[in-house]
DNA sequence: TTAAATTTAGTTGTGTACAATACAATTTGA
DNA sequence: TCAAATTGTATTGTACACAACTAAATTTAA
């Protein structure tokens, strides 16, 4: 006796990881918001403040490989983060082609203010930290592979 | 002896489960998008058929409710999908309220198309089934659980 | 050296995402 | 029963994502 369906196990939706991961991210997303929007940042702004506190100074280009986007992406952002007062976008003197991304006293600043946010989503997603520390390490692995296969797929 | 840094490890992209979950959407997106060129198909595009070869017919709202999404993003997709001959939309004749999308003739053919699609995705990242069996489920734990806290949000 | 190839950002165009709002159809409650 | 609340979809505005392209600066190789 078969469950009646018009489509194959494999194209059904349930069974779409990539899916599953695509509607995670987006859920995701909606739980930083309220604690974003207090601190006047997107997500994905949030994403460039965390890998400049960490490096004070970089590239369009270190920025694109850190977070896995592109210049179309990153350049209107890095704008409005720049007329928001955050971040600093200056042309290279060694290398006219570079333009260094760094932050302003008002975007080191911040941090203090978004220090709190880690913990905010922990205690939203109801995570341990030995299950968090596991899902982390599944998702590092998937993500290196999917990006293997893109990259291997872009060289051919 | 510690690691020099600026910031504190919570604050630290590598340590940031949404990211890997973010990153990990969009790589899985561009491991999609060959395949999906060839059937002229987006990967949101996608998604909705995958639940139109399963439904035959739905209203925005329960393609809404299956795909996480809201009437503002599938409104224009919808219609996209629509001018491409693939689906139709139609007022409800019980409640004018509500749309009914269905799928044309080559919005049903079209199946025949994506049904290699899985097995490629599968190539792609090399994952056995097991793996991928054990990975499905804890992604959906994790969904469940963030989706719950938005709507435990929103509700407050 | 100097023309060709490469590197790095920026621009343009298409397609999502989603909050906020609008509006018409339906349901509910005094 | 009929005004108020709810429901379902569409519209508007902002902000990504990314492919394809442009342009300028740098590197390379003959």
């Amino acid at each position: 006796m078969q469950k009646e369906s018009t489509t194959t196990p494999e194209l059904m939706l349930e069974n779409q990881l990539c899916f599953t991961i695509y509607a995670c991210s987006r859920e995701f997303t909606k739980l930083y918001q309220p604690h974003l929007d207090k601190i006047g940042l997107t997500y994905s702004q949030y994403l460039v403040m965390l890998v400049l506190w960490e490096r004070q100074q970089c590239t369009v280009k270190e920025l694109g490989e850190a977070l896995f986007l592109d210049s179309g992406t990153l350049t209107p952002l890095l704008k409005r983060l720049q007329a928001a007062g955050l971040i600093l976008r200056e042309r290279s003197l060694q290398d006219e082609r570079k333009v260094l991304i760094s932050l302003t006293p008002q975007g080191l600043a911040l941090r203090h203010d978004a220090m709190g946010i880690p913990g905010k989503m922990a205690e939203g997603t109801m995570l341990s930290p030995v299950e968090f520390i596991d899902l982390l390490g599944q998702f590092k692995n998937l993500l290196n592979r999917v990006h293997e296969a893109n990259v291997s797929n872009s060289k051919s």
